[in-house]
DNA sequence: TTAAAAAGAGGATTATAAACCGTAGATTTG
DNA sequence: CAAATCTACGGTTTATAATCCTCTTTTTAA
């Protein structure tokens, strides 16, 4: 699970750099606490998949292209 | 996220139809608890990216096939 | 080099996912 | 038909996702 959370949490991250979002912003726009977005990114939580959701509707993509 | 949840609880049923397995088993399988997983095909929670990938391990397939 | 912006990190609390109990109602099978 | 099997469904409890608040560290730009 820890591996699974840090590659998601890696494809995240890389997604926004990519959009160039600034994690706070980022964290506001799909309406999460930036500090919880800060540890999905690391991959130091487990989350929920409408959290996902509501991540990829800001970054733009599906869910599909997060996953490993 | 209601419709998310829903969604995604009728994928996994079919899956789980199509493979011919019982819920009960299936559950058993991916060491979940039975009723949870009911509450799952029916939709009624919201479950974690790592049960979601306990359940497709079982069913055989990827998440991506999973999700709407 | 420094100030400001951005990301890392962690404790304490709240909300809720998931487990653990059961019973009732279908559906299937012998 | 009865018995066995499978699913729906609900209440309660436990584990943990998610929030809120704060401070520190790193990065960036001036």
């Amino acid at each position: 699970m820890k591996d699974l959370a840090k590659e998601l949490g890696a494809n995240i991250k890389a997604k926004r750099k990519e959009i160039g979002l600034a994690q706070d912003k980022f964290a506001e726009l799909a309406d999460l606490d930036r500090s919880y977005v800060g540890r999905i990114e690391r991959g130091q939580v487990n989350i929920t998949v409408d959290k996902l959701y509501a991540l990829t509707k800001v970054l733009g993509c599906h869910a599909r292209d997060l996953l490993p």
